[in-house]
This record gives C-alpha cells, structure tokens and sequence, in this order.
DNA sequence: TATTGTTATACTCTATAACTATA
DNA sequence: TATAGTTATAGAGTATAACAATA
C-alpha cells in the first residue's frame, strides 16, 4: 500500500492544460502510427489539402513550425510521394496534394475526428462548445500580446 | 497583405489544447528562467516540498517522469543545493528541500500561481472552475483507461 | 531590405534497454 | 520476483544562426 502523497500543483490550471494536452497527443499519436504519419506532418497534410498551392513559410506561420523546420518536413512528406511542389516564383513553390496524399490525408482526418470524440467524449456537448471557446480565446489573446512585443 | 489562409484544424478540440498549452509552458518557462529553473524542476521542487522523504520514483509517478529521466534531474537539483537526499533503506532515499531549496521552491511558486493568473484571467472565476473541473476528469478519465489496459 | 528555402547545429524532453543492488 | 536507482543511448520537437537566391 502506498503511503498518500500531497498533490502540490493541483490547482494550477496550466499543469493540469499540459497533462492532458500530452495525454492527448500521445493517444493521437498512436491512432495515426497506423498510417505512418506523426501529428505534425498530419496536420501539415491538412493544410495543404484546404489550401491547395499554400507555400511551406505560410503553412509554417498557421501551425507555429518554424521554417528551418519545414524544410525536413515537406522533403519527407514529399519523397513519400504525399505532395507535389510547383514553383510560385523564383523563390517559393505552392504545395498540392498528389492523389495518394488525399487519400491518406482523408484517412489521418477520420482518425483526427474519432480521436476528439474518444478523448472529449466524457463532456457534454456544451462543456465541449465551451472549452473550445474558452482555449481559441487564449490562445488569440496570448497571440495578440507576442504580436504587440513583437 | 496575406491572402487568407483556410484553417483546417479549427474544429478540433485535440488541437486546440495542445496549442495553448504550448504557449502557456513558453510563457511558464520565461517566467522561470530568472530562477534558472525550467518547469520540471520546479515540479519536483514543489512536490519534494508539499512531501519530505519522498523518493525520486514516488516523484515520477506522480509527474510523469520516468525514472531514468529523474536521475539527472535530482543530481542536477542536488548539486545546486537546494535538495538533500538522505537514505531510507538499501536502495532507496529520501527527499527533502534544503533552506536555499525552500526559498527557491517559493519563489518558483509564485511564479506559477501569478503565471495561473496572468493566463488565465481572462476567464471569469466560474469559467476557470469549470475549466479545472473538465481537465482533471479528462485526466482520470484516460487514466483509468490506461490502468484498465495496461 | 525583406522573404523563401536551406543547412548545420544544439538543447530539451521523452523513451527504451540493460545493469546493480536491495526488498 | 519486484523495485530503486543508474547509465547509455536514441528519437522527436523545437530553437538559432548563417547562407544563397529572389522579391
């Protein structure tokens, strides 16, 4: 039996955000080890699949990846034969989806949106309308505060 | 001016959490880094202090922290002076905070709860109850799960 | 001058496997 | 047999700096 131990950062809200974001991720990443995609390159592939022609640096902007770490990225998801790059201009190329990367990328999607409803599932529809509220309102108004440093 | 971007992902609650926890663990890590402490420290300084004569493994199951990983994290902890460890059987040793390791401790404290406040206060006090409230039954929920599994 | 894409590099976090000493 | 602690190592994710080519 083990002895009880004091739970100190119980009532921190951003340990408990972190804990179950990584609890999360780590069931997410596991429903998408099947397709051989990890949730970056996924959500990489969505991107791409909205917005057809979409450049690495934009992609890299939305998600929050930085540039140096695209490059790898898109090389690997296009060696799979996922994507297509066509030159925008001298310097940039707009990113496509080939078939096969539509086909996988409708696949990683279906597993995205099973994934929320498995994970979220517990709450009720309204809880869940709420706390997606509540995390785009952090979320943009931490971003607006970076933009104003920045 | 940018041609707007269609945002794949923003039905989904999986994605949303982890963006905000990423933003909340750089902003927690600044906050930290004047106390020369990053977050998984100062978790284990907060726990040594709420529990002494814990052990390192009593500390990683508590915070997710594998045992291999705990070794250089308490080394480095105990090589600043802010824990002792004192031995409580053959094999194992306990835990605690020494002055400098308490001060410390309260200080990174402080900076998580005024940290919780900044980030968060943007909700009202019945929104961040809720919040709380949903993160940790999102929590026990899949741990449960994984208990059942494992 | 600013931006795109690239290379090289490094740091943190996390994970596994293998080992010892002890319970 | 199971557990505590250690060591070595490897893989992701993320970060910066510097560069060439182009806008």
């Amino acid at each position: 039996m083990a002895t009880h131990i004091e739970d100190p950062v119980d009532g921190l809200l951003g340990y408990h955000l972190r804990r179950v974001s990584v609890q999360s991720m780590a069931d997410f990443s596991t429903a998408l080890a099947r397709l051989e995609l990890r949730p970056a390159e996924a959500s990489v592939l969505f991107v791409i699949g909205a917005n057809p022609q979409v450049t690495q640096s934009q992609i890299g902007r939305m998600l929050g990846i930085k540039r140096a770490n695209m490059t790898p990225l898109v090389a690997s998801l296009a060696r799979r034969g996922l994507l297509r790059a066509t030159p925008k201009d001298g310097r940039s190329q707009g990113l496509a989806l080939t078939a096969k990367g539509t086909t996988l990328a409708r696949k990683a999607r279906a597993a995205a949106d099973q994934h929320d409803r498995r994970f979220f599932g517990a709450l009720s529809t309204e809880e869940r309308r709420a706390l997606l509220g509540q995390l785009r309102a952090l979320w943009h108004q931490r971003r607006r505060a970076a933009t104003d440093e920045g």
